[in-house]
DNA sequence: CGAAATCAGGTAAACGCTTTCATCGGACGG
DNA sequence: CCGTCCGATGAAAGCGTTTACCTGATTTCG
């Protein structure tokens, strides 16, 4: 591997010239720059990275830990982050920990390590030490999903009453009086924050909708599996509401496999809003989280530039209800 | 931050026999030991990954490069390999490039900048200097989908043809004679390559199939656009062969809403069996493509483990037609 | 019991950059 | 024509680890 001081032998400078030229910092004439860019082209030099961060150059790099890569939710907000990133020259690295707080815990020191500028967690599950280690760092961090604002970390929410709210409200008045809620499993908090968003929203109606709950993994399998076990136990929901949609997709899939028709026998609901739920048969009613909004309000927490307002510590960003095809008024028996 | 140095001093020791501690090389004493790791729980100490790696530690790092991280098929990939890397300690960093030749470029320089192990290119789009250029740096390299062989690259290739001939071959004798290919955008090479697939197997049934084919880009809108170009020249083909299922969930929809039934009307068949394609409606005849092996083979191409003997350099994948539901005779007229 | 090994741990030299600080020639103003 | 300033570049000090190499202190054994 070639050294900047190859660079600066071959094209008869310093090494320190060389490095003014890479980084076009400091004055340096057009003659000896052109000398020496094509030294770097000659010898296919490329900057060594790990040395660059540890002379101290300003790092550009961000951070970003997910619950699950295979979930487009997640990589939607990546890529928002990535595009932002990219746009002002910076890089993101990505882990993604499968909802395991052990991983999510060896991800955050893997991500200490890096010296980052700045690091977003985007997770479901999460300890409070680990919070609090993330506090002591002074690492710039955004939280999503979990976690809460500190000094050093903006926390960005999603309100989930609301649309739950008006979600059930919509099914109540296309008759559906029997419901049922597929969740996954995750570290509580944040399962736990929806199912009860779910249980609030039908408080309005008490005692006048039957409901139950499920859950199981993050994925279109976990969706169908918690179906199959809901339906297992006898209830007979006219309609399903489903975490996300990835997890709608499975649901589906189950209803059909078992000959329920969506919508005219049970009606379906996602969250999200993914690429995906446009495409599914029916187009899935769900609500859209703008992970492309997301995904900005991340980097511009992480990296603000010049002259722009610093977001709030404390972002809640509310999603509306999409209604497609996954939806219509109950069966009447 | 803290250092190896305020650590050893916290331990009443000199760094080196922190750093022997924390990489548990040489030998260093029980108590010692035990004061050394107090002193680096007690103050949060994160090694820091650029100054190991330029004090010349082996990297333990392994690139990915992408054309599409929103596309299933890669992030299956990504995910086997970074289960095997994390299985013996090693890390994956991805990068996306968006099937763009610039951003492709842009990544292999940035990868090269980091001193990795070993790096994959699992991407449609490359030209040929750059294969040179990854090739002059000796790093240990994987091609996918894309490249060649070369002294320190291995090439992991899916044969296209023959899964092709069979998918065709089995419409065929559904009576099908009216087929549309629907591929998607990409550096010629590898696009042309599953076009040629496509109409070499058509080559079969000289003159007695009516053919088209469409290219969008890759996903479930581009699948749909490809699709409404094509049903807009007036052709009615009985069967439509998506480039992958990724944008087939797109032809499946575009085809849904103009009210063909799928697959009363026509028929729709994908490629890579990614998990979704067996939760669309109907669920979807694909071509298996074993994407957890294929990231497998990846790393171990990468990353030979002790007595394991090295896999060849050219390594080819011969997947499975998956007959399921989106697939049956043809529409008698 | 003394010499040779073995152990534990310290010293200091890289690793490849960035970044002061110093230097060396002119160009300029008077 | 000389003193001043700049503008361009070089020298060298880190940055936080790893890793020979070296030094005492213990063991081991004949």
């Amino acid at each position: 591997m070639m050294t900047l001081e190859e660079v600066a032998r071959r094209a008869g400078v310093s090494s320190a010239t060389v490095s003014r030229v890479l980084n076009n910092a400091g004055k340096v004439r057009p003659t000896t720059r052109k000398r020496v860019l094509e030294a770097v082209r000659e010898l296919r030099y490329h900057p060594n990275v790990h040395a660059k961060a540890l002379a101290g150059a300003k790092s550009r790099t961000l951070g970003m830990i997910v619950s699950n890569l295979k979930n487009p939710y997640f990589v939607d907000i990546f890529g928002s982050l990535e595009a932002a990133a990219d746009r002002h020259g910076y890089e993101v690295v990505v882990e993604s920990t499968g909802y395991s707080t052990q991983r999510l815990a060896s991800s955050v020191r893997s991500m200490l390590g890096r010296r980052l500028l700045g690091l977003s967690v985007i997770v479901s599950e999460m300890d409070d030490s680990l919070i609090e280690e993330l506090t002591e760092s002074r690492l710039p961090v955004v939280f999503h999903d979990v976690g809460r604002a500190t000094p050093n970390a903006a926390h960005i929410t999603v309100d989930w009453e609301k649309p739950m709210q008006k979600t059930v409200e919509y099914l109540y008045s296309l008759g559906h009086r029997r419901m049922a809620f597929v969740g996954h499993h995750t570290g509580l908090a944040s399962l736990q924050a929806r199912r009860l968003a779910f249980l609030n929203a039908l408080d309005h109606y008490a005692g006048s909708v039957e409901f139950a709950t499920e859950a199981d993994v993050d994925s279109p399998e976990g969706g169908r599996m918690a179906t199959r076990r809901l339906l297992s136990t006898g209830f007979q929901p006219t309609a399903i509401l489903s975490v996300n949609d990835f997890m709608a997709l499975g649901v589906l899939r189950e209803l059909q496999s078992r000959g329920h028709r969506v919508p005219q026998d049970i009606s379906v609901t996602g969250f999200d809003n993914i690429n995906l739920s446009e495409f599914t048969n029916p187009p899935l009613t769900t609500v859209n989280v703008p992970r492309e909004r997301i995904g900005r309000l991340v980097f511009e927490a992480l990296a603000p530039q010049e002259g722009q307002r610093v977001s709030s510590h404390e972002i809640v960003v509310h999603p509306e209800v999409v209604i497609r095809d996954s939806t219509a008024p109950a069966k009447t028996p």
